[in-house]
DNA sequence: ACAAAAGTGTTTGTGTTACACCCATGC
DNA sequence: GCATGGGTGTAACACAAACACTTTTGT
């Protein structure tokens, strides 16, 4: 959440992202942490201007997050119960320092939109966690990433939201082929095996995940690479195109 | 859409429903057509009270459409282009007969709604086509069933959102067994062949499908459906529980 | 008896799982 | 040479497609 005019965007009506990237054998996702007193944490979000399309709102607010463009985005899920209206955060802003807020670029107008009851898009994104640089906002202390295992609590049913994402994502991982998107450009099987492993926290064969992947022709063998280390040298892939 | 109070709805906000049911071998979709000038045909939709969930919405929508309760519906997707304006719907409204629009309960501040930008959650139902008492709204010409190949021209985006609906169903058929909400209590295997060729617009080989539909181990055998014809009387099934 | 359609069984092919083996690399 | 990890091959198995045959029904 940064200062906006709350005229120009669409009235109750906001995105939550849910930005996964991999990293040390883990899926992890990006998490901003308030700057509230008590300890906070909420999905990236934002809203939508009135003369832009949903997933062009999306893909603005994670890179006013991220600082990438053209990254893997989608929705997967709508979260409308009638109970999501954030009571934390209202309560926070009623009792915050005016003035403080004021500095910040919040006024009243900001925290009566900001209590209201919000219908939201779910969307999830795919980034190389190398080439992110996280981007606080103004009401934002800090903004990590967090292991899918060990996620801070949440705000309203933020957590829920992420899980869903995570179906989405494991639906989605085979089929479409994204496991590309967490990657750096180049990578050897055993890292994507990693990978895939982290999806589904599930371990996999290594020679059928070999040839499982191998048979959808879509990698592309480059050279190998030496690590130093006291065994064969792996080859490294790329994904076609 | 018939009489609404404006202040009691979430704006911008709409909800279109594909309501699918099967019939004559052949998948058919619920689809009224408005009462306006010009031919013109739209989904069933409406809008979201403050103080009801997105689910609850869909639920309430469809019976009033289709006076059915507890029918399978769930949401598949967003529409949220920036150009999401019923212009077609505007136009109409504005050269209307004020009077006959009074006479129906739309007032002035119904035609500056529904002149307003939207963004519309899609949900899809699937009904057995028999129980169904198709009910006119006060602006609705008709309600008919229209075959998935043989569809209307409808206004904005509603026939993509009619296609989103079908691929979503042809990718839950299966695996979520929804087959029985398109049929009768009890059916024939041919029947149910029937639905599946017609969801998936392909021929099923008759003994394989018989095979596959009962090792899931869902359906139970009742007893046979002497029809009269010269040949041997096939068995009736139903959904376990 | 015969046609029509339902039910069942058998073979074939394909793809996945499990097991085994060989190869390159640095110490 | 040898331990380590990477690459490849093959047998066993399960599942799905294609083919064939038998059974029931009313004329």
């Amino acid at each position: 959440v940064k200062p906006f005019d709350t005229q120009q965007m669409i009235q109750q009506l906001s995105i939550d992202c849910v930005i996964f990237g991999y990293q040390s054998q883990a899926i992890k996702v990006l998490i901003p942490r308030l700057d509230l007193p008590d300890e906070c944490w909420a999905l990236p979000g934002g809203f939508i201007h009135q003369n832009e399309g949903i997933d062009h709102a999306a893909q603005r607010i994670l890179k006013e997050r991220t600082g990438l463009t053209d990254i893997y985005l989608e929705q997967f899920r709508v979260f409308g119960g009638a109970d999501r209206i954030n009571l934390a955060l209202q309560d926070h802003l009623k009792t915050a320092d005016r003035d403080k807020l004021a500095h910040l670029g919040i006024s009243e107008v900001h925290v009566q939109w900001l209590a209201q009851r919000f219908v939201s898009i779910g969307y999830y994104a795919l980034v190389d966690i190398d080439k992110v640089k996280p981007q606080k906002s103004t009401i934002d202390a800090s903004v990590d990433w967090y292991p899918i295992k060990n996620l801070p609590t949440m705000i309203m049913d933020h957590h829920t939201i992420i899980e869903e994402a995570l179906k989405t994502l494991r639906a989605h991982l085979d089929e479409r082929l994204l496991g590309f998107n967490l990657l750096p450009d180049t990578f050897t099987m055993k890292e994507l095996q990693e990978l895939y492993e982290a999806v589904y926290d599930t371990p996999f064969a290594r020679n059928n995940f070999q040839k499982k992947i191998l048979d959808l022709g879509v990698l592309e063998r480059l050279e190998k690479k030496f690590t130093g280390a006291a065994n064969k040298a792996p080859y490294l892939y790329r994904f076609k195109q």
